[in-house]
Order: C-alpha cells, then structure tokens, then sequence
DNA sequence: CGAGTTTGACCTGCGC
DNA sequence: GCGCAGGTCAAACTCG
C-alpha cells in the first residue's frame, strides 16, 4: 500500500503540468477562476470527461467493466482512467495506467465477481474490526478465541468499499459535499510534509469513508477518497441545502445526460458531483439560488476509479439522478 | 452537554 | 520474523 500510495501521488502524472492542461479534468481550468459555465475551455474539458461515460453504457458486467475500464480500447482522449479494481491496494500500475494506457492488471477481473460481497459484508467486516480493537482492553484478553473468528476469511478481510478517488485544486482541504463527516483519524504520510485525514459518515450505519489529502508536489491539489456508498440521503442540515438537494449545474446535467443513455442518465458518484464549487452552478443561472454554500474554488479531477460494482451503487451514489443500465 | 477534532497508541498488511 | 507505513481507535480536548 504505500509502496502504491507513493507511486499514486508521486508518479502520479496528474502533477504533470502539460497533462494537466491536455488531460486533467476541470471544471474551472487550471486557473481555478470561477468562470462563466459556457466557457468553451471548461467545456471542453468537461465533456473531455464526460466522454468517459460511455464507459458506463455498454458495460455493465464486472468484467466487461474490468476491461473496458482499462485502455485497452481507449483513445488518447480519455481523462481518465475507470477501472473496477476489487485490490485492496491501489495498484501503482493501475494508476499509472491512467494515463500511461496501461490495461488493467489481470488480477482486476480476479476479483471482481466478489466486489459485491464487499458491500454484503462491510457490516461484519466493520463489526469484526471494532471487536478485535476492543480486545486491545487487557479485560478482554480472556476473550481471545474471539481473535481465531475474526480474521475471517483472508480474501474476504481483503474486500472493500467500492472506491473513487479525485484531486481538488482547492485551498481547503475538506470540502463540503453534502454530507457530514466525522474526522476519526490522521495520519503522516510518508515522503509527504502533507498529513492524510480521515473521515466517517456521521450517519448512524453509513460506513462511508473518505480519506484526504493533498498533493505533496501541487499542494494546491486536494486528493480526496471515498470509499463506500451511502445508505442514506443527503442531510438536511447543510446550510440551506436539503437532503438530497445538492445542486448540478444545468450544463453538467446535460452534458451527462447526453453522454449518459437515456434521460436525465448520470453516472458520477454524488460526492464527486458535491463538490463542484457553488459557484460554478450559480453562475450558470440554475442553482436554486445560492444557499449560502461557501465552496472554495475547486477544479476536480477524477483520479481513478477503483470499483464500480454496479449501476445499483452508483444509482445509491447518486440517489437524486437516474441511471440506465443497459443490458 | 453533545458533536466534532486532535493525537498518541495500537493493529494490520506487506515487502524484504 | 522484522520493520515500516497505512488505517483505526478512543481518550482528551475544543467548540458552539
């Protein structure tokens, strides 16, 4: 993992000024001015993304997501990479087939007949963690056969949360996204002056993760993880926006609607879509008004996506968008 | 006082 | 087996 972690943020061809300006997703541009929505370089950008869609269409098996997700057969247009990887690590290679057209590594569709079971189970695998961290109590120890049921099964410890993970040109770290989070961790990274955050979904039962952090060579970049799906709708708590409520900008909506098969088609996880600066929809005239959410500028840029189980979870991503799922 | 953050310690996985 | 680094816990602390 850290090996991996290292090659992710330090080969990392995001830093790449020159692919940032060929490849980088970005709402706003690399200059991280809010910008009129119509603005052609946003634009172009955007749907430079947006083109990834189709990733989503015609692909709905694991394993046909598993290769088409890779660069097999994509072109040089592609912004990223998304890829349904069950690896508990970020495979380095993986990543750096992002953009180095690398195919996805075999063992990628090797577990991706499982990668539902790691919804199925992250209860019990949380459960199992959380009382093998309670044995640390030394009234505990007596309980050690505990310790035996635990490890479960090794391949099953290995299951995670589906993952998806972006960079943020932001100047803050922890953007709002909708939802509530509970710092629970942080960590130094290594080789990095950066410190890694943890967060929890405050949501009774929502094991939604996220970690951030923020990129040692453009420590302007904000690389944020997610891990998991939410089991619940937006919080009504978040000044002004009401569950669910988070706001697209018309032109994005369009722009996947038309990628996306079918109306109002969509297939962005809803934190990704969260974190589009305010701004950015308030000033293309939608937004329902600017409630008041204060996002810093942002330019995001998708890095990977490590698992999409299915079209189910995206449709629990985004609970407010519909997805098509072709057969 | 409750919710969230900080932070040191502990656990775990992995490479050597 | 050992050491390192990532990930998590939970007590202490802060804040509204």
């Amino acid at each position: 993992m850290s090996e991996d972690q290292k090659d992710l943020y330090y080969h990392d061809p995001f830093h790449d000024d020159q692919r940032t300006s060929e490849t980088l997703f970005s709402f706003f541009g690399p200059d991280s001015t809010i910008r009129d929505h119509s603005s052609p370089p946003n634009h172009q950008r955007f749907h430079d993304y947006m083109g990834l869609s189709h990733f989503f269409n015609g692909s709905t098996g694991y394993n046909t997501s598993a290769t088409t997700f890779g660069y097999s057969s994509s072109s040089s247009q592609q912004v990223f990479s998304l890829q349904v990887d069950q690896n508990p690590v970020m495979d380095p290679g993986n990543l750096v087939g992002v953009t180095e057209m690398t195919p996805v590594t075999p063992n990628s569709s090797s577990v991706l007949s499982s990668s539902t079971e790691a919804a199925d189970d992250e209860h019990e695998l949380n459960e199992g963690k959380k009382e093998n961290q309670t044995k640390r109590a030394p009234e505990d120890i007596e309980d050690s056969s505990k310790k035996v049921i635990k490890p479960k099964k090794k391949e099953e410890k290995k299951q995670r949360e589906p993952r998806f993970a972006f960079m943020t040109k932001s100047d803050i770290d922890h953007l709002e996204d909708g939802y509530r989070w509970r710092k629970y961790g942080q960590k130094a990274v290594k080789n990095s002056p950066y410190p890694r955050s943890y967060y929890r979904c405050t949501t009774q039962k929502c094991t939604v993760k996220k970690r951030v952090e923020r990129s040692y060579q453009d420590p302007s970049t904000v690389i944020t993880t997610y891990e998991g799906q939410h089991n619940h709708h937006l919080p009504a708590t978040l000044r002004g926006n009401v569950g669910g409520g988070v706001l697209y900008p018309p032109s994005m909506m369009s722009a996947q609607g038309a990628m996306m098969v079918g109306s109002g088609g969509s297939s962005f996880p809803h934190e990704f879509l969260a974190q589009i600066p305010h701004g950015f929809y308030n000033s293309s005239g939608g937004g329902g008004g600017g409630g008041g959410l204060n996002y810093q500028q942002a330019t995001l840029t998708p890095l990977q996506q490590l698992q999409i189980p299915d079209y189910g979870l995206l449709q629990d991503m985004v609970p407010s968008m519909t997805f098509k799922q072709e057969p």
